[in-house]
DNA sequence: GGATGTGAATGTCTTCACAGCT
DNA sequence: AGCTGTGAAGACATTCACATCC
């Protein structure tokens, strides 16, 4: 419950797993599963499933596995999807388009409130109910509207610059897609997803497929 | 040298930060680094970043630090990044064109020779110099275009299909956008980018940062 | 019987600390 | 002196195996 305990990122991604496959037997109308059903479709063991869910409580009847639609829930508890989150983009290109419309985003609960740019240009320009803003106002608009995610959807130059702007709005998680590092104060919450590294990461397998 | 032993995936994902960080370097025109100076800049420790680049090799000179152009090319060697990719991608979408057109892609050397798509509608759009194909014609085409990579655009539901005609059409790389498992033989490689994992990590922080 | 929950053992990655080269 | 390269120690994560409960 809310533990002080660190929990590893690596649990935190399984856990996600787990609940997208949940879902999918919510579907099917299974009404129970087993911590060795979740490792199959979820490509671990079913120690490792126990371990990870074992850090938040015990979910399961010995003997019967877990109820689905009870583990369901309580990993939505867990990961924080029971409620909707404010996100705000910056960076009103290709990518932050994507991402404001990917519908399976807001089903998840990541509302899309504002999104900004800084290019004269895009100011203004209406996507579905949004209106791009002026990048100079976040600081601003971030007091009254309470963003509690902000997505840094800009080139690799302004990227530092964009997260600054976004801890000095108050806001404590930051996605990043700018390839580059980001640096940001110890309660401030970042991830950073980098395309190109998944692809270097590709590339090396290939190369040294020879093993 | 091509050694047998298994690398972690976190260090090759360290090596593609340092490789970025020392790209921006040669502009700068330093001529050494230290591992300190890229530890800094890569948010880990020097030791950590000695580490790394020994499972390879000794690239550095004590006392000195590291030739910024030749550790460059080392890493660019590592990581495969001297011989240019052949990509095909599956799925004509929004995320499909984005990455065939993202040029940061083009100048790593991943060369994006083919987009397919399952839709009429699609068949036949061109992209700049790329015409969408059939996805039917993926098994015909990869023998005598010989891709390295194939990309998984394409929405969930469809994904494990499209992974299968990439393995049968004889790739043994595959990049999965879809969020979703992938079921690969062994000698496949596959990386999964799913966004949705990404921002429920930041939910689950968010969630938990009463700590 | 069947499957969970969990200490103990194992394995893997990171950090320390220092010898050794420049 | 300065900084690398690396064995040894430590921290962390995964797997084993079994007592425990349905």
């Amino acid at each position: 419950m809310s533990s002080s305990k660190r929990v590893a990122d690596s649990t935190v991604r399984r856990l996600s797993l787990y609940l997208s496959f949940l879902e999918e037997l919510e579907q099917t109308g299974a009404s129970t599963v087993s911590s060795d059903m979740l490792a199959r479709l979820g490509g671990t063991t079913s120690a490792q499933v126990r371990k990870d869910l074992s850090i938040f409580g015990s979910f399961g009847k010995r003997g019967l596995g877990y109820d689905v639609e009870e583990l369901t829930s309580k990993l939505r508890g867990i990961l924080g999807l029971e409620q909707s989150w404010r996100v705000c983009v910056v960076g009103a290109g290709k990518l932050g388009l994507a991402l404001a419309q990917y519908p399976g985003f807001a089903e998840k609960g990541f509302h899309v409130a504002a999104v900004y740019d800084a290019a004269p240009a895009r100011i203004g320009t209406k996507w579905d109910s949004l209106t791009v803003r002026d990048a100079r106002d976040l600081a601003g608009d971030a007091s009254a509207e309470h963003f509690d995610i902000g997505v840094i959807a800009v080139p690799s130059e302004a990227a530092q610059s964009v997260a600054d702007q976004l801890v000095a709005a108050g806001i404590h998680a930051i996605m990043n897609f700018a390839p580059v590092q980001i640096i940001v104060p110890p309660d401030v919450v970042t991830r950073t997803v980098n395309m190109a590294l998944e692809f270097e990461a590709l590339s090396f397998a290939l190369a040294n497929w020879s093993r």
